[in-house]
RNA sequence: GCCCACAUAGCUCAGUAGGUAGAGCACUUCCUUGGUAAGGAAGAGGUCACCGGUUCAAAUCCGGUUGUGGGCUCCA
């Protein structure tokens, strides 16, 4: 037998006998690589170890230290789950368990659902079954081999997922008594998992279809070793702690009541005059790029919603409420008035763009399983506008608008993700319409310099759009900016104005906001800032903190005045030590507190601690509204 | 909407096998006037989410409703 050849990723040759496997080639290295090694790359697919190369094959030996690895740890993982759930629960059909950004899951067909007792009960079966070193081995199957396999195992799901794949062959995973239909790579070996955790049971539809039966999901996760996967979930454990609902509380901003319905929030002190200061920042912000601020009614005559499609498509998730024999909606968008602004007047081409802003309070009935504290909810105000201009500036105009949420972002420090969604199958609107919006948003896309994805036919009915997504502190994605074009409402609602050439045209119009909607923004708020507001953002920018009742009267003489200058300030003047309301204020995250002392009453002048526990220098309420003044200008 | 779990004082939580409830913090009053994360004492506070059922007796068992949590599906 002749001896073949392969390439490393340095691009040096090394020679192997014929028939040698990624395995082999790990040892012929070094043993070290050997026993590190748990997978392989040829020609840029992922391979097991025991893949048999051939003569001039590009080879990459995957270790624990390569990126690829946690993927096919957790694939493993997700097996072994799979094997320990058959031992002991042998009614159980298996469906699909893939690697997950954060872990696994694998879903089953159970006949009662799984208890927290389950999951632990599992969980020690795994480590038994990691611990009995099963060998993990690959075969290759026709598709009518497999299907017979699986049919004797009562594995129905995988006879259906042989079935859709239409392939004439599959490969199928074993260990110790456990066979899955699977692309693989694997571990080599059971004993290649050492850290690993279940975490959760949900339900899950099987192939994500409500109208399928609904499976058991167990999720877990699992590392190359174990002070990882504690890390991981110290990092879990923090990130609850950032969760907006219990920060919420704790900082007193809002509040949901079962008395007032699901999805309703209802806002606080604190909470309200933060959404105030988001608020008033966005007037400014869109006054200063030429919008103009508009405001719609909160109902409108079912007939225009007839009008406009929504009670076609949107009746479902809207409130209808019925007066002297006329039936309204409670707009659950806020685009009509805007377009009836518009059709109040003849418009012509130099009128154009009009861009009508409104924070619309808009109501939605989501359904119940949806809602989720602040990040989605019933009822919310969208920061909306709307655009209506040429087809020719529609490009200028979406450039604008990216640009517009580039800076708002920066000054809250977000990071995002950005999608370009293309237009669907059902969808209306001529072909070069859509090009024409598409081509917009997509160049709009591209002048940013960022990276963005592109999510073909998942554009809206009337047009294509742009997501822009944030993450909250479990990682969970959320929408907030978006960007639509539309050319259906324009059509409908016969909107036109005068070109240059006298002639009457169609407006094309964009739907976009920059926050989202407020209760969701405020939420993703207070996660990224862990509740700690910066100071143009905190609802209670400093208290006055007095150390004894002496210095009472001298503490409301600066409240007054700090109060007049528009500072947010509170005054504990409670008969209390000072390291106890330091301790409180500490615990609302308030930025500054202001120690009022023997020293300070003497010398006219407040101490202010920041939260990290630094003093400045005492100095007067005059020069401590001037500071606040400078670094709230600078969105600090 | 679907699957599972949960709902006890303002908050965080105990409550063992059905026998009408308890802690800490917060609150009120008093003492204390104390300079950078909890000074001390006393007191008050609950129709155990709501509705119904089983039982001599229900926070506890069963059913329904509402709400919450983790997911699925759907969306700002």
């Amino acid at each position: 037998m002749s001896n073949i050849n392969v390439i490393l990723p340095d691009g040096s040759k090394r020679e192997l006998a014929a028939g040698a496997s990624i395995f082999d080639l790990a040892a012929s290295i070094g043993a070290g690589l050997a026993k590190a090694a748990i997978a392989g790359k040829v020609d840029g697919n992922l391979v097991d170890l025991s893949f048999a190369l051939s003569d001039g094959a590009t080879v990459e030996i995957i270790t624990e230290k390569s990126p690829e690895a946690l993927e096919i740890i957790r694939h493993s993982t997700s097996h072994l789950m799979a094997q320990a759930v058959k031992e002991l629960f042998p009614n159980a059909k298996v469906t699909i368990g893939p690697a997950i950004e954060s872990g696994f899951y694998y879903d089953f067909d159970v006949d009662s659902a799984f208890t927290p007792e389950d999951l632990v009960r599992i969980e020690a079966k795994m480590s038994e079954l990691a611990l009995a070193d099963q060998k993990v081995s690959r075969q290759v199957l026709s598709s009518e081999e497999a299907k017979t396999l699986f049919s004797e195992m009562g594995e129905t799901y995988k006879v259906e997922l042989i079935n859709d794949l239409g392939a004439e062959s599959v490969s199928v995973y074993s260990q110790g008594g456990f066979a899955d239909l699977c692309r693989g790579p694997h571990l080599p070996s059971t004993s290649r998992i050492k850290a690993f955790k279940l975490l959760s049971i949900a339900g899950a539809y099987w192939r994500g279809d409500e109208k399928n039966r609904m499976l058991q999901r167990i999720y877990g996760t699992a590392f190359t070793d174990k002070k990882e996967l504690d890390a991981y979930l110290h990092r879990l454990e923090e990130a609850k702690r950032r969760d907006h609902r219990k920060l919420g509380k704790e900082l007193d901003l809002f509040s949901f009541s079962d008395e007032v319905g699901a999805g309703l929030v209802i806002w606080h002190p604190k909470g309200a005059m933060l959404r105030t200061i988001l608020e008033d920042f966005e007037r400014r912000e869109h006054l200063k790029r030429g919008y103009d601020i508009v405001l719609g009614p909160q109902i409108l005559k079912t007939e225009l919603w007839q009008r406009s499609g929504h009670y076609e498509n949107y009746r479902e998730n809207m409130y209808f409420t019925e007066v002297d024999e006329q039936s309204y909606g409670v707009k659950p968008m806020n685009c009509l008035a805007h377009m009836m602004i518009y059709k109040s007047n003849l418009r012509s081409y130099r009128d154009l763009p009009l861009r009508y802003f409104e924070l619309g309070t808009v109501h939605r009935h989501e359904r119940a399983g949806v809602l989720h504290g602040l990040l989605r909810v019933r009822g919310f105000t969208q920061d909306d506008a709307h655009i209506l201009c040429t087809p020719e500036q529609l490009d200028a105009e979406i450039k604008g608008v990216l640009k517009f949420v580039s800076e708002v972002m920066s000054i809250f420090g977000f990071d995002y993700e950005m999608e370009l969604s293309t237009r669907p199958e059902k969808s209306i609107g001529d072909d070069s319409a859509w090009e024409l919006a598409t081509n917009a948003l997509l160049s709009a896309l591209k002048d940013t310099g960022r990276p963005y994805e592109i999510n073909e036919g998942d554009g809206a009915f009337y047009g294509p759009k742009i997501d822009i997504k944030l993450k909250d502190a479990l990682d969970r994605r959320w929408q907030c900016a978006t960007i639509q074009c539309d050319f259906t409402l324009p059509e409908r609602f016969d909107l036109s104005y005068i070109a240059a050439d006298g002639e009457k045209k169609r407006p094309v119009m964009v739907h976009r906001v920059i926050l989202g909607a407020i209760e969701r923004f405020v939420g993703v708020l207070i996660e990224h800032y862990a509740g700690s507001f910066p100071l143009w953002l905190s609802p209670v920018q400093a208290t006055l903190l007095t150390v004894t009742d002496n210095h009472i009267p001298y503490a409301k003489e600066v409240l007054a005045q700090l109060r007049e200058a528009g500072v947010r300030i509170q005054g504990d003047f409670r008969n209390e030590k000072l390291s106890f309301k330091i301790r409180e204020a500490q615990l609302q995250k308030i930025p500054y507190m202001l120690v009022i002392g023997e020293k300070e009453v003497e010398t006219k002048t407040v101490t202010p601690r920041y939260r990290d526990g630094k003093n400045l220098d005492p100095m007067s309420a005059s020069d401590f509204i001037a500071f606040v003044a400078q670094e709230s200008k600078n969105y600090k």
